[in-house]
DNA sequence: GCCCTGTATCGACAAATGTCAATACCCGGA
DNA sequence: TCCGGGTATTGACATTTGTCGATACAGGGC
């Protein structure tokens, strides 16, 4: 029987092989880290949220209110966001203020092609 | 006690409102959807093995054995990513073949922007 | 020093996820 | 029509994840 590939080979019960033989797995973890972080839509806001705001970025007291959800969750969301890349978080005074990484945006959009 | 923000306003105790007050939070759920399938570095791998194949798509039988997981579970993984409409699956006699589909990919990369 | 406020961590819990063995389904060939 | 092989589904399980209340930590004002 035979496949309608145009790589099929008869010797072989079915499927030659296909696709980059050279996959990185290491940098695959990597990348998935990066999307497991935007894997949820609290995440999400919180993260247009402070990309959306000027250089100076956002102060978590202003991330509470709209997520919806308790100080403690989103400090937990905040971490992950933080861990993953995608945002830098520093201290001011008495306030903490979250900014984003666009370059590790920008490599997850490289990871798109 | 005043912030740094150029928003600050005296009258409340910390932080103006800021980021983007119209957050479509369905869309938004939609697009978490589509990160959460590629938030596991098999089903990268297997999104990229199948993206990375010419028009006629992979059939699965070459999926499973460089995934190093059993064959449920990448038909699980193939399911999730199928759902995200990040690949299709169509049936050709005995195989079934997967095909991506560009424009979820493109408009996952655009909520990267 | 003490208190007050903003943020992070801890502990606990329900829900979701990744995995595989067993099984069912679908199709083509004999 | 039965059989054999490719794929999907089911059931079970351990692990991870999202959530919140309680608590700890840090900094500023008094």
């Amino acid at each position: 029987m035979a496949r309608t590939s145009t790589k099929a080979r008869t010797d072989e019960p079915c499927c030659a092989p296909v696709g980059s033989p050279e996959f990185d797995m290491a940098s695959a973890e990597e990348t998935a880290r990066g999307f497991a972080a935007l894997a949820d839509p609290i995440r999400l806001h919180l993260f247009s949220l402070v990309a959306g705001a000027g250089p100076d970025g956002v102060c978590v007291c202003d991330l509470v209110g709209p997520s919806g959800r308790s100080q403690p969750t989103v400090s937990h969301h905040l971490r992950i966001l933080r861990e993953a890349g995608l945002v830098a978080s520093e201290r001011r005074g008495t306030w903490v203020w979250y900014t984003a990484q666009p370059a590790r945006r920008a490599s997850l959009r490289a990871a798109l092609d």
